[in-house]
DNA sequence: CTACTCCATAACTCAATACTCATTCAGAAT
DNA sequence: ATTCTGAATGAGTATTGAGTTATGGAGTAG
């Protein structure tokens, strides 16, 4: 049954995939996805090429969202992926995405 | 098998998720999804209380993106959806957007 | 031809936000 | 106490894009 994509929701919907939408934020969601367990700040902001200051920006983006979660130990703070809804979106869409490349390569033999 | 985010494809991804999260073209998005059929720019424009200039430019807009087609018929411009994708993620969000309101209701309690 | 409808586009305004730099703060180590 | 490291935050800048208004064009009806 599929599910209706009312007012309200619209507003929770549009959240989410302004979340989804940022460059920087995908490679932060990537380096997070890759990396199975929690990444400190410092390790997410050199695997995904940013600078302290705007991964830190991102990654309280990504909290607030409800797509990563926040757990300082001592002097750093780890960042986890919260799982399910990412791995399947990413899935759905890479999947249509390069779908969509192989069909517009075929087209232009 | 999960798919993999590489460099290029977050162009692609990114270019999907920030066409998927304006609220004005979420509501195109539903009203395309609705009727099941093609629909006018002009009944496009009203049943998502959008003027006309600006629902040209979401309706190109998806286009663009991918996400609708678009077919020229006499005076008038009919637009549709392009579906696999577009419904998938709706359901997929929309599913866990509810999931967790209905989470936090009821830790609300 | 004229008038009307439907759509596209340009010019403009305005708000949002990504990025950087600099600073501050907290915990750890010496 | 001082120093060092990791992280958060504020100010400032630049860019982007949504919305509006107004105009032009293409098709249609009278």
């Amino acid at each position: 049954m599929p599910h209706q994509l009312t007012n309200p929701m619209i507003e929770e919907v549009s959240g989410l995939f302004i979340a989804l939408s940022e460059r920087s934020r995908l490679k932060v969601l990537r380096t997070l996805l890759d990396a199975k367990g929690p990444l400190s700040q410092g390790a997410v902001a050199k695997a995904s090429g940013l600078k302290q200051a705007n991964a830190s920006k991102h990654l309280a983006y990504l909290v607030r969202a409800g797509l990563a979660s926040r757990e300082p130990e001592g002097n750093t703070v780890y960042f986890t992926l919260v799982m399910p809804l990412v791995g399947d979106i990413c899935n759905l869409v890479c999947g249509h995405v390069s779908e969509r490349a192989r069909t517009t390569y075929k087209s232009l033999r």
